[in-house]
RNA sequence: CGGGAAGUAGCGCAGCCCGGUAGCGCAUCUGGUUUGGGACCAGAGGGUCGCAGGUUCGAAUCCUGUCUUCCCGACCA
């Protein structure tokens, strides 16, 4: 590995690509469009899942595992659904191969044509609900809270290191209920525990929020989500959560017998978020020297290196590295010792930096003498020498309070970034200049949004809940507007 | 699918205009000196120059075709 990344704001693409490649997170694969995880990047994954998939446990879902391949008279039961997602879907139309006569190699074997064609998943919503169909006949059998954790293909034309790639992992929750009201509810809670999640784990701010009719999910009534703003004032869809109504029950005929003896269709409800996360956890809090990550999710929390001129030095510092490792981990706190002699201290900090690792503890001959050790952390980049008594406390103590700070400055940049406009004029200057959030009233009409969007790519990211109402003007038609709604460009 | 650019060692590139049998940096391996912010010296290994044709005594270099990748658009979590 060489010298520097790309810095922020020479060209914010360079340095995400180069940061995603070089922290060792994924790679593009020769296979189109999509990616390779790296183990490193797969373990801040997976420890997403985990806590993610904890809050659901506490809320009551259980997970399951359904098909890759959907029928494609499946796929159209729900009529804007199949329209929303028509034109990314990978298809599978054949299920043999045979040797070409002329022995040139493979051949997909024409006869091996499949009656009718599977679509690889782009979501799951159509095999879910044709399997609920089954699994629901009484209110007593609602609600049905499941979750699963799957790969879905999209087949994007252009594509990102975990942005948007063509196949991406991720949850899709799918519940069913008796009632509007309660899936409505469900839909709310779930957004809730997403922005929960981003907050508290990844340490990122969120704002919650109701898409437009034209930025709703294919197939739902409404669709909430949860906004974060990036560093380079870019805005991040982290999450959706949907509230179908009775679309799917009714596309795929799903119904139950209420208390009162009633056939009715059940009220749905789906929500998801993907790898997509790992790439706004990179963007929010990254800097010019690589990868910063909240304590919560890192792989690795502390890195002990040691800093030494011989073999006999180093036994000495592994016999005092070893009770502090020993009392870290005591306090489940996931340590790293980096003795090889591969590679020199000054590379171990660079790599470690670049790696995101939170605090990095240092320990030669000098600290050993002195009763000292250095601890340095990632989010500050500032280095102290401590007594290395009470070292474990204190570095406890101390990955709680970059998990603070780095929500804190992500929070106060968000702040500093959200600007209310009032005209157009400002509007695109705003835009233009200085990006981030933009508050301003928008009259409701999708007309007014499209072409807001053209001339200037920002869209409606949101119309955020719980705004309080406030009289006002469409910043482009004029026309009167009861609350301002969020603008941005968005990835 | 439109508009650009690029395919040469594991990675990043030069060489191409003006044909003469392939080079640089990083990485790798060996030996030595180093080690508190990306070490240094010496040596070594590694490439049918994307692929297929053509021109030529001779092609990484010129011509034709083709494939792939990347960037900018249309599409999207």
């Amino acid at each position: 590995m060489s010298k520097a990344l790309p810095t922020r704001s020479e060209n914010y693409s360079d340095w995400y690509n180069e940061l995603v490649k070089r922290a060792n997170l994924a790679e593009n694969s020769a296979v189109r469009g999509c990616m390779v995880i790296k183990p490193y990047g797969y373990t801040i994954w997976e420890n997403m899942q985990r806590a993610l998939d904890d809050m659901f446990k506490e809320t009551g879902h259980t997970n399951a595992y359904f098909p890759l391949f959907i029928p494609k008279s499946y796929l159209s039961k729900e009529a804007s659904h199949v329209e929303g997602f028509a034109k990314e879907c990978a298809v599978v139309t054949h299920y043999r191969l045979k040797n070409a006569s002329d022995g040139s190699g493979v051949i997909v074997d024409p006869d091996a044509r499949l009656e009718e064609e599977l679509i690889v998943r782009p979501t799951s919503e159509t095999v879910i609900w044709s399997t609920y169909k089954n699994w629901i006949q009484s209110y007593r059998d609602l609600p049905l809270l499941i979750n699963q954790w799957a790969n879905v293909v999209r087949w994007e034309m252009r594509t990102r290191l975990f942005l948007r790639t063509a196949e991406f992992l991720w949850q899709e929750g799918h519940t069913a209920h008796a009632t509007q009201e309660e899936a409505v509810a469900e839909a709310e809670r779930m957004l809730d525990v997403y922005a929960d999640f981003a907050e508290e784990w990844m340490a990122l701010p969120v704002l919650k929020g109701v898409k437009t009719p034209n930025e709703r999910f294919a197939g739902a009534i409404e669709t909430y989500c949860i906004e974060a703003l990036m560093q380079d004032g870019k805005a991040l869809q982290a999450g959706t959560s949907h509230f179908l109504g009775q679309n799917f029950a009714k596309a795929f005929d799903v119904t139950f017998q209420s208390k009162e003896g009633k056939l009715e269709h059940v009220w749905g409800t789906s929500w998801g978020v993907s790898t997509r996360l790992m790439g706004a956890l990179i963007m929010g809090h990254s800097d010019d020297q690589g990868l910063v990550l909240p304590p919560k999710l890192a792989p690795v929390q502390v890195v002990i290196v040691p800093i030494f001129k011989n073999e006999e030095q180093l036994r000495t510092i592994d016999d005092t590295v070893d009770s502090l490792t020993k009392e870290l981990r005591s306090r489940g706190i996931r340590v790293k010792y980096d003795n090889s002699d591969t590679n020199k201290p000054g590379w171990k900090f660079a790599e470690y930096e670049l790696q995101g690792v939170p605090v990095r503890l240092g320990l030669g001959m000098r600290d050993i003498e002195n009763g000292t050790i250095e601890v340095a952390r990632r989010d500050t980049r500032t280095k102290e020498t401590r007594p290395a008594e009470g070292i474990a406390a204190y570095v406890a103590d101390l990955l709680m309070e970059i998990q603070q700070n780095l929500f804190n400055k992500a929070l106060a940049f968000r702040q500093s970034n959200t600007h209310r406009v009032d005209n157009y004029d400002d509007f695109r200057d705003v835009l233009e200049n200085k990006g981030g959030f933009i508050l301003a009233h928008w009259d409701g009409t999708s007309e007014t949004e499209e072409k807001i969007k053209e001339e200037t790519k920002a869209t409606i990211r949101c119309i955020p809940l719980g705004s309080e109402v406030e009289e006002g003007t469409c910043i482009y038609t004029g026309a009167p507007s009861r609350r301002r709604v969020v603008f941005a460009r968005a990835y």
